[in-house]
DNA sequence: CTCGGTGCAAAGCTTTTGCATCCGC
DNA sequence: GCGGATGCAAAAGCTTTGCACCGAG
């Protein structure tokens, strides 16, 4: 699930982000390839802080700025996800080549557990029609102790 | 839905926080009813920042500090809930006498449409038994576009 | 009378903004 | 070379904390 990619998948991905930049008329800067990188040689949910340390640690040079301003694109381009698991932090992860899945949040150590579940989509489904709207994403968060932490 | 509650059932809604109080043994001051009473006698979901400018304006005398503590508390106690709909911001509303329900938010207007689906209760279920945890609590927000947006 | 709770202001943390500089195009 | 993007630091916005005072028990 948080297998690192092959050399192929980093190839296409950072392909579509150059598709992505050209329909915008974004400039393909270094930095926003290496944060690309980064992110897509790393796994797990990660916040702002933390991608910003280590790219920091390896002596890359980039501004918090840079880093905020990045992953707006690549939440835009479909390349990685946005989540709001507590208050006043947003954590992120990479959305390529991953199947639909949402989380489950333990209260007591903050560990991630993902799930798939159909019945979302019927849930989705079921929501469009019954008040007329569009939906264009959802979170959908269980906090939940787990007992076997260990 | 937002109707507004009955002198009696703001008596019952005081009365839980006042047990709830007790078995905590926290003081019953009076902000605290009084930041009770300004959430139950006005509906909707706010945020901290209206709450406390709605109180000032009555010229009742509250800091921000307190405001955040009693909310801590009301949501403790279960009549309150706290949201996370977007970054940065907490948003509450009340939670006695209310039926589970999620929300659906529009990414156009900020509207806020509340739903119920029975599915989600199965999910939760799955959950549980798949993952051998213990569901507390769980957010399920659409983020849509309202067409009929006027 | 005690000490938990309060108001106020300062501090904390994440995120945004302003501005001079840099560099992709 | 132009104008978008960057780095840096300052500012903004929500929330928490420190401290002296107040008042519930």
């Amino acid at each position: 699930m948080d297998v690192n990619v092959t050399l192929d998948q980093l190839n296409e991905i950072q392909a579509i982000f150059t598709r992505y930049l050209e329909e915008k008329k974004l400039r393909k800067t270094p930095e926003r390839f290496a944060i690309l990188e980064e992110i897509y040689t790393k796994g797990g949910h990660f916040d702002v802080e933390s991608l910003y340390i280590n790219m920091k640690n390896k002596n890359y040079r980039v501004s918090r700025a840079t880093v905020y301003n990045t992953l707006d694109l690549l939440v835009e381009s479909d390349l990685v996800t946005r989540h709001q698991f507590g208050r006043n932090l947003s954590l992120f992860e990479r959305a390529f080549n991953r199947k639909q899945h949402d989380h489950i949040i333990c209260t007591d150590c903050d560990k991630i557990i993902e799930f798939c579940d159909p019945r979302i989509q019927e849930i989705k489904a079921m929501v469009e029609e019954m008040y007329g709207v569009e939906v264009e994403s959802h979170s959908l968060y269980f906090y939940a102790k787990c007992k076997e932490d260990k």
